[in-house]
DNA sequence: AGTGATACCTCGCATGTCGAGGTATAGGGA
DNA sequence: TCCCTATACCTCGACATGCGAGGTATCACT
């Protein structure tokens, strides 16, 4: 399990809030273009983590359309800790993997 | 997506044929112990890998017990090399997203 | 009037993962 | 002898994640 587009929202997220829109074209930038996470995936999540609590959202009308802001909870803070230091834990085991030459 | 029980199987399977559990021992030990790739997994997993013409399976009784090993096809090489690179361009990704102070 | 970008949303489907359970053999200890 | 652990295979139902297609509406430009 990874979870990667959770990990990506609350990491952007932390730095400031924005809305559902901003969020995609910034994945697909800061991941250098790497992940791409569509609209069918995005708001979708977004519910489930206010649902969850790690999230709050705000709507605002800007030049005539409703865009909702979200922004970092305490606790979904702490969650996006927890899940980057799962992240390390998985993908360096997998590195390790990668490299290892196994007959050693 | 990932498929990182796909990648890891693959992965040990190019240096030499295993058995299913033997192979599940061998990802608990190769990741550092990161990953456990559970049998819930890892048999509909090798049995789909097989389908699928990336692996060819052998029967062998050792000690009583039957054993399946499983070997890379060559189609299943090729396909490691695309997912290996599928992966590092993921967790490259990943990664330079957890970096990017993004107000820059 | 039409097109493209912005901005939200849902739906069904496929895939990946998890835990619990099931079968069977071999070997060691009580 | 009986039971427990380790080995070795397997399936099943449930849940989470991810994907593409579609739907609505506004704004700006042509």
């Amino acid at each position: 399990m990874s979870g990667i587009s959770e990990l990506l929202l609350l990491r952007l997220l932390a730095e400031r809030q924005m809305y559902g829109y901003e969020l995609a074209r910034a994945i697909r930038s800061t991941t250098r273009h790497a992940i791409s996470v569509g609209e069918g995936v995005l708001y979708p999540v977004l519910h489930t983590l206010e649902r969850r609590g790690w999230l709050k959202a705000r709507r605002r009308i800007v030049n005539g359309r409703t865009r909702v802001y979200y922004s970092l909870t305490r606790g979904g803070r702490r969650h996006l800790k927890k899940i980057t230091l799962d992240w390390r834990r998985i993908s360096g085991g997998v590195d390790a993997a990668l490299l290892d030459p196994r007959y050693a």
